[in-house]
Order: C-alpha cells, then sequence, then structure tokens
RNA sequence: GGCCCCAUCGUCUAGCGGUCUAGGACGUCGCCCUUUCACGGCGAAAACACGGGUUCGAGUCCCGUUGGGGUCACCA
C-alpha cells in the first residue's frame, strides 16, 4: 500500500483492572482501522500509576486480546520503561520557556481551590511561578507546562467532528510530579510521538485531553495525530457502563458467560459503528468495511439481549469438535464422553445461546443411572404413561438401532396403542433425560445406544418414581 | 456548577434536503412447522424529544428548550 501504509494505530489501557468490554471495543476499533489501512497495531500499557498496575491485570489484559484475536505488531510496550525519555521531554519544554518550574504547596493549592469555590467561579490553577524562571534550590516541584491564555484550540476529530475550546479553559497541568515521574498527559504524548502513532482512537472521556495534550505537542513542534474520540458504552440504564453493568472482564465474559469470541467481537463493532443493514459481519468483511466515518456519535447501551442472540448464531455456526471441546471441561469429561459429546452437537447446539446452555443441555448424556427426574418429567410418568413405555421397550429391544429405524418402531408402538406420537415421545424423554426438554427423541435414542436407552426405560417402568 | 459532546422504535442502528405513508436487527406479541425445547418461516405492535427558524420541500441544515452523557488531580 502507499500513502495509507504510514497508519499507526495503538490501544493504550491502563494494567488497573482487567480488560472491559469497553476497552476491548476501543482495541477493536483500533486493530480494524490499521488492518483495514494495511498499518500497524500497537499496544502499550500504561503502567504510569505504579502503585495500581499489577501484573495480573497485565496478563489479564493480554490474555483478553489473545481470545479476541487482536494481534499486536511488535513486542507491547510498558509506558514505564520510558520515564528518563518522559523526564527529558519536560525538561526541554522547561528550556525552551514552555513549562516552568512550581514550587506550590498543597496546602496553597487547596486554598485557592477553597476560594474559587467560595466565589462561585472556575477553578483554575494560578501559579504564582509561571513566570519566574529562577531555580528554588533544594525546595520541591512540579513541573507545569505554561498553557497558552489566549484564542482557542481546535480539533478536527473524525467522529466528533470540529471541536472548540477556548484556551482560557486549559489550565497549567503538571507534566512532571515532584518525585520526578511523568504523568499521564505528557506520558501519552511523548509515547505516541516516538512509537510513529498516527491516529489515535480512544474513548470520548478522553476529549477533553486531548486538548492538553495538543498543547505539549505543539510546544514541541510536533507532527499532530489525527484524534477519533468514540462514544462510551452505557449499560442498561444509560449511565457510564461500571461493574454493576456487566463492564465485566473479558474473562468474564468467556468463562462465566459461556461466549464466543467472534460473537463479542462483532457484537462489539455494531455498537456504535453500522454497516447499512448487516448484522453478521465476519472479521475479512470487518476489515473491508470498517471506517471512522460510521463511527456514531452518541454513546450506546449495552444489550445482553442481543450478545446473546449473536452468540447462538456463532455457536450454531461453530465447528462441532471446537464447541465439544469448550464444553467438555464445563461438564469434566474424559476423551471417550467428549466423542459422545460431538456426536451429539449438531442436535445440542441449535438450543444453546452459550457455552453453559449447551453443557445443561448435553449433561444428559451423561447422567449415571438411575436418573435424577426432575418434578416437571415425574408427572409426565404416570401409569399410563409407564405402560406405554412398557410398549416401546419391548418394540425397541428387537430393533436395529439408528434413528430412521427407531422412529418407526416408535412410531408404531404409539399407533399400535392408539395415541398420539407425543403422548409416548414425551413419557420416553422423562425417561431417557430425566428432563421434559431435549434434543429429538429419536436423536436422544440414538446418541444414548441401545443399552443404556433400555436400561434408562427399565428404570422407570420397574421402579416408579412418585 | 464551568467547559465539551449527544438526541430515529424498549435496545443497537439505516437515513448523509425530495426515493420516509422512516428500513433492518435484538427483544416483545401472534401464526406456521412440530414428539418437548430450540432452530427455521410468516406476520404485528413499536421511533424521527419539544419549540422556533432556513427552504418550494426537513428525520436530514441553523438556533433555543428539555433530557442524557463526559470531563474538570502531583489517576489514567
Amino acid at each position: 500500500m502507499s500513502a495509507s501504509s504510514s497508519v499507526v494505530t495503538r490501544f493504550a489501557p491502563s494494567p488497573t483492572g482487567f480488560l472491559h468490554i469497553g476497552g476491548a471495543r476501543t482495541a477493536l476499533f483500533n486493530w480494524l482501522f490499521a488492518r483495514h489501512h494495511g498499518g500497524k497495531f500497537l499496544l502499550r500499557i500504561e503502567d504510569t500509576d505504579k502503585a495500581r498496575s499489577t501484573t495480573e491485570a497485565i496478563d489479564a489484559i493480554l490474555d483478553g486480546m489473545r481470545w479476541l484475536d487482536l494481534d499486536w505488531d511488535g513486542h507491547e510496550y510498558y509506558q514505564s520503561q520510558f520515564w528518563s525519555r518522559h523526564a527529558e521531554v519536560a525538561h526541554k519544554l522547561l528550556e525552551r520557556g514552555h513549562a516552568y518550574r512550581c514550587y506550590m504547596t498543597q496546602e496553597e493549592l487547596a486554598a485557592q481551590r477553597e476560594k474559587a469555590q467560595a466565589e462561585r467561579r472556575p477553578f483554575r490553577i494560578e501559579s504564582p511561578w509561571r513566570d519566574v524562571t529562577d531555580d528554588q534550590g533544594d525546595k520541591p516541584f512540579v513541573i507545569r507546562l505554561k498553557a497558552p491564555r489566549d484564542g482557542e484550540t481546535v480539533i478536527e476529530d473524525k467522529v466528533q467532528g470540529r471541536v472548540a475550546v477556548q484556551n482560557v479553559e486549559l489550565d497549567d497541568f503538571v507534566l512532571l510530579r515532584s518525585d520526578g515521574t511523568p504523568t499521564y498527559m505528557l506520558a501519552v504524548v511523548v509515547d505516541d510521538h516516538d512509537m510513529g502513532v498516527t491516529h489515535v482512537i480512544r474513548g470520548d472521556d478522553h476529549l477533553n485531553n486531548a486538548f492538553r495534550q495538543l498543547a505539549i505537542i505543539r510546544a514541541m513542534g510536533w507532527p499532530e495525530p489525527i484524534y477519533a474520540h468514540v462514544p462510551l458504552i452505557h449499560g442498561q440504564d444509560g449511565a457510564k457502563l461500571s461493574k454493576r453493568h456487566g463492564a465485566l472482564g473479558v474473562d468474564a465474559y468467556r468463562d462465566e458467560l459461556g461466549l464466543l469470541p467472534e460473537a463479542v467481537s462483532n457484537y462489539l463493532l455494531r455498537l456504535g459503528w453500522g454497516h447499512g443493514d448487516d448484522e453478521i459481519i465476519s472479521r475479512e468483511q470487518a476489515i473491508e468495511w470498517f471506517d471512522l466515518a460510521h463511527v456514531g456519535k452518541s454513546p450506546s447501551r449495552f444489550d445482553f439481549k442481543k450478545l446473546e442472540n449473536l452468540n447462538g448464531h456463532y455457536i450454531r455456526e461453530a465447528d462441532d469438535a471446537r464447541l465439544a471441546e469448550l464444553v467438555a471441561p464445563k461438564l469434566g469429561l474424559d476423551a471417550g464422553q467428549k466423542g459422545l459429546l460431538q456426536r451429539a452437537m449438531p442436535e445440542l447446539k441449535a438450543r444453546a445461546h452459550d457455552l453453559n446452555q449447551l453443557a445443561e443441555g448435553a449433561r444428559f448424556l451423561f447422567s449415571r443411572r438411575p436418573l435424577d427426574v426432575d418434578e416437571a418429567a415425574s408427572a409426565l410418568l404416570t401409569p399410563e404413561s409407564r405402560a406405554l413405555l412398557t410398549h416401546a421397550h419391548k418394540a425397541l429391544g428387537t430393533v436395529e438401532w439408528n434413528h430412521d429405524a427407531l422412529e418407526q418402531s416408535v412410531r408404531e408402538v404409539a399407533e399400535a396403542q392408539g395415541v398420539k406420537l407425543g403422548k409416548l415421545a414425551q413419557p420416553l424423554r422423562a425417561a431417557l433425560t430425566g428432563r421434559t426438554t431435549s434434543p429429538g427423541i429419536f436423536d436422544v435414542l440414538a446418541l444414548l445406544g441401545k443399552g443404556e436407552s433400555l436400561a434408562r426405560i427399565e428404570d422407570q417402568i420397574l421402579e416408579p418414581n412418585e
């Protein structure tokens, strides 16, 4: 590719929690944008705040990205590795007169804040050190950016459009803390520049930060990246997605909710972005179609129902062996049982929207006799239906054990006894599965096998379950 | 509260001045298929927040109101 091959995007999560669903979508959009343009997608862990960063969180993020099949180019970067570079830039800004040493104490800051509050005017830091260039010796200080005070700053955001902010709204934020470590504001800008990031695609909770970051970029005379601030994902109640809404780690979507990565990915893609009436979108199509122009400007609510529906679709499309592999651990199956599970999969998967339901639906296959019969199924095992089962048991004992022959045999028994098929099929289902719902009854018989099937029926004929 | 952003069915969205008596999907409700449950098929109810403009013509452009959201740290 020619000009567009210069696209470089990045995903920059802070490892203070797990990879939540909003972060996953941001990562997906960045990944898609880079792949669409044949560019690079980089991953940088924002561990500037050492105290709050954990290796568990870092692993969870990498793990979640791999699960969603979002591969990053090169190795992952760690922001903390570049601290000296960040400090270097801060001092360069100092030398050039774009920043200053601020010796204000926390008390002085608090006093200013209170005063502003008392006078009911917006608080903005007014440091008396802004125009002092002399070094004050050993006193602790932070380096603040000397932010522009006149005019306005404009961002031509690819999603938000033209956004302008008066520079008086921006204050002299801290670049370098008194302990010499960089703040996030400085670090992102420096790292994005050094990594050659051309497109900054992130949550719009960073939109306000963009103006501050631009001030640093302009002070350094660096090229400005193209911004795209994507609206946040909200919970059912419309508020920013939080724990109680399902802003779980993506690991929970996989392990607890039993979702497939392609379903989560497809769902996330359609949340805030659309391509006509298309709903089911493969990764290949997504790469081909994705663009920033069709990212909506309004926040969207997370809808579990739709995700679940989509997951059901992908389960039905998924390979049987793969599904068996995913479900087996939930049932604690051995290798041999896994084979049976896989054979049953075509029947099972039409009935499940997630892996947990799939496991539940398969459970009867591996139950030990005598079966636990649930209440609804027990109600089906009346004296009359047991009599029918006795006839069925006898007929099935002589039939060849395959789906079609079994169907013929069961239908004949029903007919001979003068009942509709359902009158026999339901008690049969109760006896064979202990439940009132299951895959087709002839499939159940075929799957269970002759010995097991006849034995389960016998259990109900001989030992009235009442 | 200041600043910024947003506003089409319950939800995700299509719509980029006339083709909109507003389309699709999830969900909901009927019907069909049927041995149960699903799957599948068919169908229904369901939206342009409100008020002003601009225009021959507005869901689509502008302003305001209302509502919602984001952000205001030596967190990221």
